[in-house]
DNA sequence: ATAAAAATCGACACTGTGTAGACTTTTCGC
DNA sequence: GCGAAAAGTCTACACAGTGTCGATTTTTAT
């Protein structure tokens, strides 16, 4: 059982299962988009991959570590992307430009962050990795708020309470408007986006 | 199969069934705190309620019934409540009754409500009666905007937008919060409300 | 070329679901 | 209070999917 699922990444030449990872973790994805996670068996996956159901046991201990590793591939990469963004001054701009990232996101991986949500509660390890990716988003706001003038500080109408109840509206909206349509969901960045700077008082 | 879960309720005398019926949802509710939807199985519930499997689906098609038929229990329960509040015409006054009213909601039924919303997607009969439960928290919340003043309309600065927003941001605030303290419930309330009163321009 | 490591397979045991038919208890009109 | 119909209950079974094991084949590196 490989442990941690890039740890032969730095070999030059590629191992056969490291191939195979790739596959069952892509056919994981698609299967979640056409049957959802409870349909999904652990032999749909083993198939589309091209191996039987015992081969797949020696990739993943069970069914719920499949998906947790593709959870874990996407959220790596909302981080480094998130990572990536050039932070903003102007609160203004700053608020314009992380909807905007957000609404490629969930454009871009919206099936396996949705994936990620509904499993936070059964699978403790998604769980943990929501978690700390809503708090990357937290922290950014609190900062986009404090900057705007908005008081640090846990009370209700300081900073970081406020961002953390912005941070849920935001999941939740994307959440709902991402199974919809890329209009909806541009719809509902804007929706979002409005209260985004009402609250920060930028706007009246 | 008993159709409607109080169908039978116009009867004076209370049959078997109904008991055994009553005895199985509040087992289910029971156990569903205890070891979560997953975990808890068909077997488990029918033991709780005093029953074998067998005789428990005399009662319910499935496992899936058996908390559809909780969850609309308590939906009911819901929807009654929200009917009995009396609409005030103050805006503030009416934002802090609903606030208070949804405290007290996800104080009592915070389990139900909070399996409700993870099921939504897997039994569409629970999406279904959860939907209609949020359509009716958006209306009242419309109506408030609109009454506050707030353009009426679904563009992202109209009230049904921000109406839907603030829904989504209240049910995920106490979806989380309600999992962990009353204290923090309490506190997620104000945030919200103090977001709300912004986005409805009562204060600044 | 070869031995160790990696990968694969098929068979098995187990758990939980839902169904079927026989059997028992309750209800209710008389 | 009697007896048939309705309501409720049980045990046994068939079936799906999960995860494990040991034997076997393929790949990799020397």
């Amino acid at each position: 059982m490989p442990g941690q699922p890039s740890a032969r990444g730095r070999r030059t030449t590629e191992r056969k299962g490291d191939v195979r990872e790739r596959a069952i973790l892509d056919t994981c994805e698609a299967l979640l988009a056409q049957k959802g996670y409870d349909a999904m068996t652990v032999g749909d996956v083993a198939q589309g991959a091209g191996i039987t159901r015992g081969a797949l046991y020696f990739y993943f201990g069970s069914k719920q570590e499949v998906v947790t590793a593709l959870v874990a591939r996407t959220v790596e990469h909302l981080w480094e992307r998130s990572r990536a963004t050039a932070q903003t001054d102007e609160p203004r701009q700053a608020i314009a430009a992380a909807m905007q990232r957000t609404v490629e996101l969930w454009n871009e991986h919206g099936l396996v962050m949705r994936t990620a949500i509904d499993l936070s509660l059964t699978v403790p390890e998604i769980g943990e990795l929501w978690k700390h990716t809503a708090d990357l988003f937290v922290e950014a706001i609190t900062r986009v708020l404090e900057r705007a003038g908005i008081q640090a500080g846990t009370r209700p109408d300081q900073a970081s309470a406020i961002a953390h109840a912005l941070c849920w509206m935001i999941e939740r909206t994307f959440y709902h408007a991402s199974q919809e349509s890329r209009e909806n969901l541009q719809k509902a960045s804007e929706t979002c986006e409005h209260i985004w700077l009402i609250s920060a008082g930028l706007i009246t």
